[in-house]
DNA sequence: GCCTCCATGTAATTGGTTACATGATTCT
DNA sequence: AGAATCATGTAACCAATTACATGGAGGC
């Protein structure tokens, strides 16, 4: 079994659920997947070469444009479980916009507030976004079920993070000089 | 102005509150940091001679057994506040455990909601862990009211995902043919 | 003398971003 | 005819991980 990175088991994934283009799979990295894993199209289509080259997709019909689709194999669906059944998820934090709170006090007590008060106003923006896209799917339809347990997850942190931000700003005004 | 990485950065925000060797930043990365960004030797080396060749730190005393201590110059204390109050921060997410969601679907059911379980034991094992170490700070010290606040923002994170975890395994058992 | 920890570095590889490059089809 | 969108690819560069490599100092 080759090894198969985190992005090629994500296309896999999106395969499962039927053939796509290279051009409809990195669409589909625009929408909710962006909030989670991004890539962009000079990632993916390298990668379906590499998944192509170990048999774990195939090129089905060819389209307009030289567009190529490809399907999941059945060795694609065998990684795909593996993937998610028998390995853990590695945790690689890359939060920028966490880390930069470690060091606020670098800065004048009103430009730190400003930060916060930038985050919390992105991460409340979030989940208005979120919101309306949880009119699109729900946990009783088979085809969107986990798409809305994911943006659950996604709903719930932006509100705790926006509420953090907010406890944040108070905790400044309560204790200015300490 | 040289263009500073994230990672420059946070070594800067390190050595703003007093001069450390490459070794003792490495370490720093291993307590609260890590939890954020993560970052080892090999790239810490490289990444201080390079600080030091743009000016922003500086070598002070060498320490027994090749140690070399460093400090931020002016310079280096001019490009961390510019990091921190004139640009954004870059959202570039990278969750392996939320993206794995999205593909549930996949497997059986009962391998979904062990997936799941595992999710909420290895979040509500974070808040444990977090909540021990707020012992240690507190919003009203100075020296530890950034750490406080950003543990703060950690706890509430991995309380909402536990809760949501919790939630997730409950929908799933509500509706378990849909 | 041996083990552990301190301490620093480089090399090879993988993963990811930005920029460059090209051409077909559809819509107005 | 021109613009927008569809569609795919490569090259250069930067960031990050894993592995390789070395040696000093202190404790037992």
């Amino acid at each position: 079994m080759t090894k198969v990175s985190v992005l090629g088991n994500i296309l896999l994934g999106l395969l499962g659920s039927g053939g796509r283009t290279g051009y409809e799979l990195t669409r589909d990295f625009d929408v909710s997947l962006a909030n989670v894993w991004a890539a962009s199209h000079s990632q993916i289509y390298p990668e379906l070469a590499k998944l192509e080259g170990a048999g774990l997709i195939r090129k089905t019909e060819a389209g307009p444009r030289g567009s190529q689709r490809y399907a999941i194999t059945p060795a694609g669906n065998d990684a795909l479980r593996h993937w998610l059944a028998e390995t853990q998820p590695v945790d690689n934090p890359r939060a920028e916009w966490m880390v930069r709170v470690f060091f606020l006090g670098t800065l004048a007590p009103n430009q730190a507030a400003t930060y916060l008060e930038g985050q919390q106003k992105y991460h409340a923006d979030k989940v208005a976004r979120y919101r309306a896209f949880a009119e699109h799917c729900a946990v009783d339809d088979p085809d969107s079920r986990w798409d809305r347990i994911a943006l659950e997850a996604g709903m719930r942190f932006e509100a705790a993070m926006a509420d953090w931000a907010a406890w944040a700003i108070g905790e400044l005004q309560r204790t200015p000089k300490a």
